[in-house]
DNA sequence: CAAGGACTTCAGCAAATGGTTAACTTGCTC
DNA sequence: GAGCAAGTTAACCATTTGCTGAAGTCCTTG
């Protein structure tokens, strides 16, 4: 699978045809074939097949074709970043926490961003469980989560804030007035992070006992406490972002034995070596009373730096 | 960059050390040498330099690191998606803008996903500026999002949804009261399709002469109207999914001239040619009733099927 | 300052890549 | 069924890749 044949592949997929593709790219047909063959072999896959007028994918050819033109977006903006860098642009690579990435990046980011002028900060949402991964890959500077009960090897962690999750109702929900031990018959509305089976959410609802079908998924926990909010079951919500909506009177804590998580999040760099200087800077920074601000209230991203970029989701 | 370029340089960020990178791969110190010297080559930089104890990278260095791994990750991924579906798995590729893959699509998808058994969905949002250049890569079967004006070459495009948004503000909010013509000064709370200058809610803003230290963006709708409910602004809300909202008096409709957006969704295929099975299947069912109320209501995903997956965000 | 460890460079070699031409197969279409 | 257009395969060749061993070059350390 390399470049050449990927680029081969993307071509007649999107020509429809492999003598358009020669065309294209300036070789003859057979060279173009060649290719093909090899991918084939490789992949044990027919991945197109001629069929009247024009040429019919297989599923697998059609997989290709998306996958193709990504790699070869990917390297190419692979080029672009590293000469970019080269200029002397400093970066920050950034993995959080689902809830983190979602209540409290933005704002620590955007206050970051704001003291620096040629910094580019790239975030992916993942799960903790990844840290230690990308970490040790060095592809990621920082990583920014729960703190983890076992010290693990080679990777220095330290807390900046605490926090506090509780489940929440809306007002006219029967719990909004009633105490229960049982909150596994009741449906929960969940972020992302409750995908994660080694998330402290994910952890808790196990706990309680509440079975997978009682269980909803939304896409970000805005939108999940948003339905909770109009009374269709129990939301998590970190406690520093409730203030505003319970004073509102919209949402109501529910009072329950088990129904608070209770953690500290912490930075987390390799420990030996070299590091990137920017990473050492935000780990400094993250504690000062101007990031936990940022952090607590969160206000949106300014419109000419955020650059939302990839979202992919999966369904099966 | 070819892929024993970048397995080298990965293996070598990871280890720390050219000669523990060479003892894992299997090679000669001086291969792995060489493989640097190319790469340093071509990208013209310098990547990485002997620095007391172990390595120092460049910037440059660190982010070839990342996006190193990365490019393995998918093509070993590539490799196992299109054997997967050489087994007679069924995959729909889509892509959808961002309000519809916030509001409709999990809705949708989760109810076609449940009168299929082997099928998986992978959903990317993206600006529907891109939707004719993957579909034309086949890279996507199918594009959901809102209609433009002018039709577009080879591709078909099939109306199915009619949608308004409007401006709404927090009971609180001066603007909840009283009428105003200049909409311009107040802070306006958006989602990320805001980003993008094609979308409609742009356009709005531009046309509203709304300036940009006046544009707040989130990661996504929820969170930016779940801010304006606490009076901190104006945001943009889909009709359908205001009704709950108003109900509970949490959210008041801005009554402005220029303030709202009309608009219908529609599904975008390629035109000619074999089609992807399922992309017909979907395109039809998504105008039965019962695609549309799943559209409208919009409850989350079963948690085995959901699984978010990448989510990059980038500021700069 | 000498020793030694770690990265780099160089020359040389086998294998793979990427291409060519030419012959062959396949499935329409008239 | 002849003709044809488009894809495949085969034989062959120049170039590049990927390695190796050996010989530098630096930098740290004793």
């Amino acid at each position: 699978m390399t470049p050449t044949q990927l680029r081969t592949f993307a071509t007649i997929a999107r020509h429809g045809s492999s003598k358009a593709a020669a065309a294209e790219l300036g070789v003859t047909e057979a060279a173009v074939s060649g290719h093909v063959a090899a991918l084939r072999k490789e992949l044990g896959d027919e991945l197109f097949r001629r069929a009247g007028a024009g040429l019919g994918f297989t599923p697998g050819g059609l997989r290709l074709a998306s996958r193709a033109v990504e790699l070869l977006g990917l390297q190419d903006q692979t080029r672009h970043e590293v000469r970019a860098a080269a200029d002397g642009q400093r970066i920050l690579r950034l993995a959080v926490s689902s809830l983190f990435g979602e209540y409290s990046a933005p704002g620590l980011i955007e206050s970051f961003c704001t003291r620096a002028d040629d910094l580019e900060v790239e975030m992916s949402v993942c799960a903790p469980a990844d840290f230690d991964r990308l970490l040790a890959a060095r592809a990621i500077d920082v990583a920014i989560g729960p703190a983890t009960h076992q010290p693990r090897e080679g990777i220095a962690t330290k807390e900046f804030l605490r926090y506090q999750i509780v489940a929440v109702v809306g007002v006219k929900h029967p719990l909004a007035t009633t105490h229960t031990k049982n909150l596994a018959e009741h449906t929960w509305l969940l972020g992302p992070s409750a995908v994660d089976p080694s998330s402290s959410a994910a952890r808790m609802l196990l706990h309680l006992g509440v079975p997978e079908h009682h269980q909803r998924i939304f896409q970000n926990h805005a939108a999940a406490i948003a339905e909770a909010s109009a009374g269709h079951g129990v939301a998590l919500c970190p406690m520093h972002m409730l203030a505003a909506e319970l004073g509102h009177g919209r949402l109501v804590r529910v009072q329950s034995p088990g129904s608070m998580i209770d953690g500290v999040y912490v930075t987390h760099v390799l420990r030996r070596e070299v590091p990137n200087p920017v990473a050492n800077e935000l780990v400094r920074f993250i504690s000062t009373p101007r990031a936990i601000q940022a952090m607590l209230t969160g206000t949106g991203a300014n419109v000419s730096r955020f650059r939302p970029r990839v979202h992919v989701t999966l369904w099966s």
